[in-house]
This record gives structure tokens, C-alpha cells and sequence, in this order.
DNA sequence: TTGCATTTGTTACCTTTTTCACAAAATCGA
DNA sequence: TCGATTTTGTGAAAAAGGTAACAAATGCAA
């Protein structure tokens, strides 16, 4: 099928597979059809099979998958060959955390600098990683060679801090600020924001239960 | 219009328009046409007047909206006219952000308790939160009022602990552990994975630039 | 009061995403 | 080799979501 242009739907769930997929070859697990992948894990078989459809022919029709190599070609096509190094502006609580996640830390990706204004912070260090003056980013994340930045600083200087990573040539950020953010087009910026997933389940609980005690 | 099944995505815009008009009122601003709402905030009008039509009829022709007015209906629609107390189930560096981060601060949600197995840290005092057994979940989740639990615990533990918080009958759950849960029809989850936000800035950075130094 | 300008609420249309269904391909046992 | 079985890859259908267009309602100026 080979799309040339993949939603962003189908790579987070390409991301789903592979944890699947990490799972079952820790079992020991040579093959797997595309509908036992979607039993055991709650997924569609025919989605599984179009997401992977983008990007080749990996099955083999009366067998299925092998588990090794689709594994390893959806961690090549998710770029997880290839080591990433994160910058964190804002070394507050938010910062703190992000940089000893285990999700940054277990996998492909490394922290590698923590960046803060204020002159209380900068020097400090939290955990592995030195905070920064961010007045220094673009100078320190060429030396650093990162490639990722996330953004945890409040709202109000969330836009003058993208536009600072940008500068830096910087392509991935992830910000946590809970305010939309304008990027330039090759910049591949993903936010999540708590305060709607937060007021998301707020709008919830509001709802009166259904009558026979469920909810719609 | 009244639809009665509302979109996640509907909900999650309530969210984004609220905040809008909070920034509206503070400027002052009387009224206000979805049409200026959208290109002031980069939305679309149609959506706006669409998403709104769902839950009433709170503009009027030729004027637009009442801002405070609409701000009211917003905040009662989502439910933030009542406190929610909330739950962390994890008191690692993530649990202890969360303890503290301004969104559950600053709003309606305020952090009422952590839980964590490790004995090292159960009687530990976080900013203005205590953490407690989470053996004691239940009992505490109770006395305390708590309506809103979150998981910031390691991905193996999380299903199990979701139905403590399940059987507690807590109706609303945030999770960050990397992991899909299964959850009762009643239980409201809303899953925050960063490593899949994380793999698809992998995705994107493995992708070649297209020939014109531009993505797609 | 009338006509003009504005802006909503809603319908109709278009796009994207998901699900269904099945021919084509591969394996395996006899 | 052949027929039965499995399972992929994909086209067609259905569902969901987003955009455009416009009649109906309102305000305002003359």
C-alpha cells in the first residue's frame, strides 16, 4: 500500500504494536497473527493490518508476523535505532521529574540538559543532569548534540521558549505548558496538556448517571 | 441541537474555549462572534457555533456571545463550579510534580492525598500532601473526599491498581503509567502515555526532510 | 418602520478514520 | 500434488469528524 502520507493516529499506535510485540518475544513467541495480537491486546486486526500495510508487507498470509523482525522494523521505523538527546526548559517540579522518567531514561532517549532563568537554579544539579542558563540553550544543545526539547515552563513564556529551540535548529519538542503554541512548519511539536484531560474529567463526572446506573 | 452522545473532542475543546474566554473577560470584553473567537485563537468558527449548539443556545444573532455569560455556561457545563479532591497513587518524582503542579493547584482540583507501598516513604509530608499506605486507599480515599485518583505508578503495577481504585468507587482516573487499562463501563480513563508522545518525535526526526527542505 | 449589516444555529457536504469482508497467498497433511 | 485451513493485504462500506454555506434572527441607522 506504502501511503505516503501516515497519520499520526497510525504511529501512536505502531508504538502500541511494539510494546506488544516486546512483550510477546520476552515470551518467547516466535509468530502472531494480526487477530491473536488484537484479541489479547484489545486492538482491531484489520487496523493492525493496514497500519503495517503503510510501510511494507512484513506478514506472511497462513502464518503471520515473525515477532523478531516486525519488532525490529517498527523500531526502525520509529527511528527507536537511533539514540535522541532531550533538553527540558524549566528545571520546576515538572522539569524535575521529566528528567529521571524512566520513559526518558530506560529507552532511546537521554537527558541530557536542564535548562532554567533563574539564577537559583543554575548550576544546580538533578540527578545526572546540570541545569543551565537558558540564556546559553542554542550555544549548550549544539555542544549536547539534542535533538529533542520539552517544554515545562509556565504559559506565559512558552512561545518565546519554542521560538528559542527553533532557533536552535531544533525539529521534536514536547511541550507541557497548557496553552496552544504556533510552531513553523518543519517543526514537529506535540503538547499535552493536562488542565483539558484534567477539566475532560471534570466534564465526567458532571454528567448524571444513566438511569440503569451506567454511563453512555 | 442537544445532541445527547458528546464527543471527547467536543469536551476537550469546551476546555480550550473556556480558557479563551477567561483571557476575553480579563481584557474586559463585553461580547464575542465565534468569528473573532476563531482568528484571534487560530480555531474555526463552525466548530465553535457547532460544539456550543450541542449543549444550548447561548448566542445571539447579530451580536455573538455573551462572554462572562458563555464563560459561566462553560464552567458549569465542564463541571469546574464544584471542587475535586484528588488522589496520586505513586509518590515518586512524577507523583510528587503532580502534588504540586499549578493546573491541580491553581484550579478546582485540589491534591488531597499520595499513596505508595514503599514504607520508606508512607508518613513522608510532600509540599502540603501527606503520603499514605495505599493498602489504605480505600478508607482514606473516603475521608478524604477524594473523587479524582491518579496513577503515576510503574507500568506493571498499574491495572492492579486501578481497580483499588475501582472498588473505592472512584469514577474518574487520570493515568500516566506507559500501558493501556482496562476499565469498568462507570470509570472514566483518560490515559496520559508519553512514550508514545515521546516515539512519535522519533517517528518524525527518522523521517527524511522532504527535497525542498520542507515535512509534509 | 424599513432596509442593511451582522452573526447565529443548522443543514448539507466533504474528509478522515475505522470496520467489514473477501480474494489471493501461503502452509501442511495425506 | 491437492484440498483444507489459515491469515494476509486491500477495496468497499460505514462511522466519525470537520468545513462551508445559508436561512433565520437580531440590532441599528435613517
Amino acid at each position: 500500500m506504502k501511503a505516503d502520507k501516515i497519520s499520526e493516529l497510525t504511529t501512536n499506535r505502531l508504538s502500541i504494536y511494539l510494546r506488544c510485540l516486546n512483550e510477546l518475544a520476552s515470551e518467547g513467541r516466535k509468530t502472531v497473527s494480526s487477530d491473536i495480537l488484537a484479541k489479547r491486546f484489545h486492538l482491531n486486526s484489520a487496523q493492525i493490518r493496514k497500519d503495517l500495510a503503510c510501510f511494507g508487507e512484513f506478514g506472511v498470509r497462513g502464518v503471520g508476523y515473525y515477532v523478531e523482525n516486525l519488532r525490529d522494523q517498527l523500531t526502525r521505523i520509529l527511528g527507536l535505532d537511533h539514540h535522541h538527546r532531550v533538553g527540558i526548559i524549566g528545571a520546576g517540579r515538572l522539569g524535575a521529574a521529566l528528567a529521571d522518567y524512566y520513559g526518558f531514561t530506560q529507552t532511546n532517549f537521554t537527558v541530557a540538559a536542564l535548562f532554567d532563568a533563574d539564577p537559583g537554579k543554575i548550576g544546580e544539579q538533578i540527578g545526572e543532569v546540570k541545569v543551565y542558563d537558558v540564556a546559553n540553550f542554542s550555544k549548550i544543545a549544539k555542544k549536547e548534540s539534542i535533538d529533542v526539547a520539552v517544554i515545562a515552563v509556565p504559559a506565559q513564556f512558552a512561545q518565546p521558549v519554542l521560538e528559542l529551540i527553533s532557533k536552535a535548529g531544533i525539529k521534536a519538542v514536547m511541550n507541557f505548558a497548557p496553552t496552544p503554541l504556533l510552531a513553523g512548519e518543519d517543526v514537529k511539536l506535540k503538547t499535552i496538556d493536562l488542565t483539558i484531560s484534567l477539566e475532560s474529567l471534570s466534564y465526567f463526572l458532571a454528567q448524571p448517571a444513566l438511569p440503569n446506573g451506567q454511563q453512555k
